[in-house]
DNA sequence: CGCATATTTGACCAACTGGTCAAAGGAACG
DNA sequence: CGTTCCTTTGACCAGTTGGTCAAATATGCG
């Protein structure tokens, strides 16, 4: 079955999934054009469609493998663990992602501006659950005085900005910061903020 | 001079600027179209040209008008005022923009995450200036013992992403929140995050 | 009204767009 | 070596794109 995925077929699918990545990211899809992602590829145009069936099919499947990267830090949250090291450790972890992969948020970001015509369908469904599911244990920490009451989805929300605007908004912060590595002070004011916030 | 524009030149580059922004504010400069314009506008493409000399043209202009209502609340931070009270009030200043002027966060973003093509120049300069100088004041603050010690740069940052990100993801807030408001907690947190960061 | 000026538009263009296809070039394997 | 299947590509297509232009229409004004 998957045997059938020739050496070729894993590489060049890798390449152009790749070269999707940098130009999405960047243009969005409806900015984006297979010839940028061929060029980038170092491929011919025909030979992208060779191995995905059109530009919506790479941009779907990049939109899957980031939704699943995405989703699997929110489900690794422990009720059971310390609530503050619990959120202070996924915010750290995002922000993380944020460093290593900034164009997957960039590609989300573009997604979300553009109205997420593609995952609206997972935002209402898979993401609303888990988020759901996660304010409820927030509330259940807050219900036990283990940290101060605070709007559970807002501070989702707020970890969500804080770390994802380094990937996002990368050009602005560097023109301002020039040098200075941006990464390495936001790690200890994003733990400082949060901490400031849950801690009683 | 000036009176040189008539009537209908002032509402119609009005119309097309608003229609400009419905647009570009979605897809970015790349994804968007002279033709999507000029049918929001309800204008043939002719016309837009009449009245623009290109699609840069009208993309130029709303970034200009953009940019200047961005840096205007960031010169009024009052190195005099009470430091949490100033900064307080600039974050429930651009929250409020956000909620009011959504489409102009989004079409900074899509500026940004394009990689800034067209206000590269701006944000190395008077951003850069403007930001550099509120740090100084934050610092001066910090060394009177008024605040509590945080990277100016970073709480900037800060600021910027909580507040943006209400207008830029909305799609996303109002997919997991539902038909909850997302603004009204929204301030309350906000509020509460920087009060807590910031108070000794 | 009649004229000058401002506005609007249909027809058009060259470049670009996503996508097709038949034919050519390679790899693998007996 | 020859055959089969996988891979690559040049040529091509219809629709879209930003932009032009001359002609038609509307407006303002004496």
């Amino acid at each position: 079955m998957s045997k059938s995925e020739t050496r070729i077929q894993k590489k060049n699918q890798a390449t152009i999934l790749a070269a999707g990545l940098q130009v999405f990211s960047q243009y969005g899809f409806r900015g984006s054009t297979l010839d940028m992602i061929a060029e980038v590829a170092g491929l011919s145009k025909p030979n992208l469609l060779y191995y995905f069936s059109s530009k919506d099919a790479i941009y779907k499947t990049l939109l899957a493998q980031l939704l699943e990267n995405w989703m699997e830090p929110v489900y690794a949250i422990n009720a059971d663990g310390d609530p503050v090291e619990e959120i202070l450790n996924y915010a750290k972890l995002k922000l993380k992602m944020s460093q290593n992969f900034p164009r997957e948020s960039r590609l989300f970001a573009n997604e979300i501006l553009q109205g997420a015509p593609q995952i609206s369908d997972v935002l209402h469904g898979e993401l609303r659950r888990a988020v759901t599911d996660l304010a409820k244990v927030i509330e259940g920490w807050i219900a036990a005085g283990r940290i101060r009451p605070v709007d559970p989805y807002h501070l989702v929300f707020s970890i969500w900005s804080l770390t994802q605007h380094y990937a996002d908004f990368d050009v602005q912060i560097r023109a301002i910061m020039g040098d200075t590595d941006p990464m390495i002070g936001a790690e200890h004011h994003i733990e400082d903020i949060l901490r400031r916030l849950l801690t009683l």
